[in-house]
RNA sequence: GGAGAGGUGUCCGAGCGGUUUAAGGAGCUGGUCUUGAAAACCAGUGACUCGAAAGAGCCAAGGGUUCGAAUCCCUUCCUCUCCGCCA
């Protein structure tokens, strides 16, 4: 959420930065304004009538005690009462008006985001080792799944739908490896690890940014207005809503792995096979709450934490600069990390890091002060996946595979796999 | 899910519809005293939000009754105790 003082001094640049992301919401943000200086006018004509309301009050007993007659005074603070009433419905109206279109503005991105339409237009940053060279023809790892017999999307249509997954037996195993290989690496590192609930209310969505806007994209339980997470983000970010921070916690970091759902509203089609878009998959998280002055830096540091893993795990990747026509919703500025996987031919998301600046704390009101004396700010929040694991797993068996079908083990997980291959199962 | 009790400022805790602009402690800040500290005493401090200010709001959240609500009513959430169910 963007702060009302931005907008109303400077909408031109609000607008600016909409149009930035393909977008148009001059009329909103003109409506806005309009309703912002209703409200304020109104704020003060009811205002300066509780006052008199107040006083009043404060006067009755002292009046009834004295004896005096106060039914003429009770009369006139009935209909002063009514009027504050009504118009006091009207200023209500017009703030819940005002937030329901404060909330659909996205984020101002940074000065550094190189301005373009879509992720033809990302600016690559760096690349981490060539592409992996074959010798032979490299195969699929929905079909190296199914010919090791590790990977069972069929079995999970039957029990489930689409878009989900079985792993089985070392496929498991290796799902497992990862998830504890990065939440590892990444604690070694001064991140503290979370385990946060895979369910999350509407304030927490609403404070991240994923309502109102994207209410489609996720699942929601039918007998409760909970939602299940798209991502760790939501629930670990959310742990400091609605507080003030000693300044000297900051920077806050924080992993997690949880698993993510998402309804993948408009992607049908895309995708359809393998491990690369899934109702549910398994993520690890990095949060980090930081001051404002330092959150730039921040992002630089957890992109490289969560490239550290990749690297860990020998996989080629490249960092992109995403575009100001790419960026999300809430985030000013983020890179994207890209593994390689041959059987695309093309570098594929497998992280996703940003700075939200202070736009979910101000949603969420996450604020901090270094002294009692202070005003507490808004921190900044930054996240990204470190790393998405089923994605993963995915370019492991691309990248590792070995042309009699089976697949290396990447020495970093042959302590957590206890296999150094991934062979058929003798069935 | 059922029955009961409760949610008050940084913390503890009082609060019987109106002189409560939330008593009283504790804490914190400053001072007196002291070689220094502690104790004692004096003074100050009550988060936070909107507002240039005056002022308004904030006693879990949201509604309602009333001229006036921390106090009465309704709904929701949360905590505790017991029962049920369960991993």
């Amino acid at each position: 959420m963007l702060d009302i003082k931005t907008i109303r001094s400077d909408p031109q640049r609000v607008k600016d930065a909409v149009r930035s992301r393909n977008g148009n919401l001059d009329e909103t943000i003109d409506r806005l304004l309009a309703i912002d200086g209703e409200r304020r006018d109104l704020t003060a004509r009811v205002e300066q009538q509780k006052a008199e309301q107040n006083a009043a009050s404060k006067q009755i007993p002292i009046d009834k005690k004295a004896g005096k007659d106060v039914s003429g005074i009770l009369a006139r603070m009935k209909e002063l009462s009514d009027r504050i009433k009504e118009e006091g419905a009207e200023l209500a109206a017009l703030e819940e008006q005002q937030r329901a279109l404060i909330l659909t503005i996205p984020n101002i991105p940074h000065e550094s985001v190189p301005t373009g339409k879509d992720d033809r237009d990302n600016a690559e940053q760096r690349r981490w080792r060539e592409p992996t060279a074959f010798s032979f023809e490299p195969k699929a790892h929905w079909d190296l799944g199914a010919s090791l017999g590790i990977l069972d999307p069929e079995t999970a249509a039957k029990v489930t739908g689409a878009r989900f997954h079985f792993y089985i037996d070392l496929g498991a195993r290796l799902e497992r490896a990862v998830v504890n290989y990065y939440l590892n690496t990444h604690t070694a590192n001064g991140y503290t690890e979370i385990f946060p609930p895979f369910m999350a209310n509407r304030a927490s969505m609403t404070a991240t940014g994923q309502l109102p806007k994207f209410e489609e994209d996720a699942f929601r339980l039918a007998n409760e207005d909970y939602f299940l997470i798209p991502t760790a983000e939501v629930p670990v970010t959310n742990m400091h809503r609605d507080e003030i921070l000693d300044g000297s916690r900051l920077p806050i970091r924080y992993c997690a792995y949880s698993a993510c759902f998402r309804a993948e509203a408009g992607s049908a089609g895309r995708d359809t096979r393998g491990l690369i878009r899934q109702h549910q998959f398994n993520k690890v998280e990095l949060v980090k709450f930081a001051r404002p002055e330092d959150s730039y830096a921040e992002l630089e540091a957890l992109t490289n934490d969560a490239e550290r893993v990749l690297q860990g795990l020998g996989l080629p990747y490249r960092v992109v600069c995403l575009c100001s026509g790419d960026l999300g919703f809430s985030s000013a500025k983020t890179y994207d990390i890209e593994v390689w996987m041959p059987s695309y031919g093309r570098y594929v998301e497998i992280s996703s890091c940003s700075n939200f600046e202070d736009f979910q704390a101000r949603r969420g009101g996450i604020r901090f002060k270094d002294s009692p004396a202070d005003k507490a700010r808004f921190v900044h929040t930054l996240n990204g996946s470190g790393v998405a694991v089923g994605r993963t797993v995915a370019a492991i068996l691309e990248n590792y595979q070995n042309e009699d079908g089976t697949v290396t083990v990447p020495e970093a997980l042959v302590p957590y796999m206890g296999v150094e291959k991934i062979a058929p199962l003798a069935r």
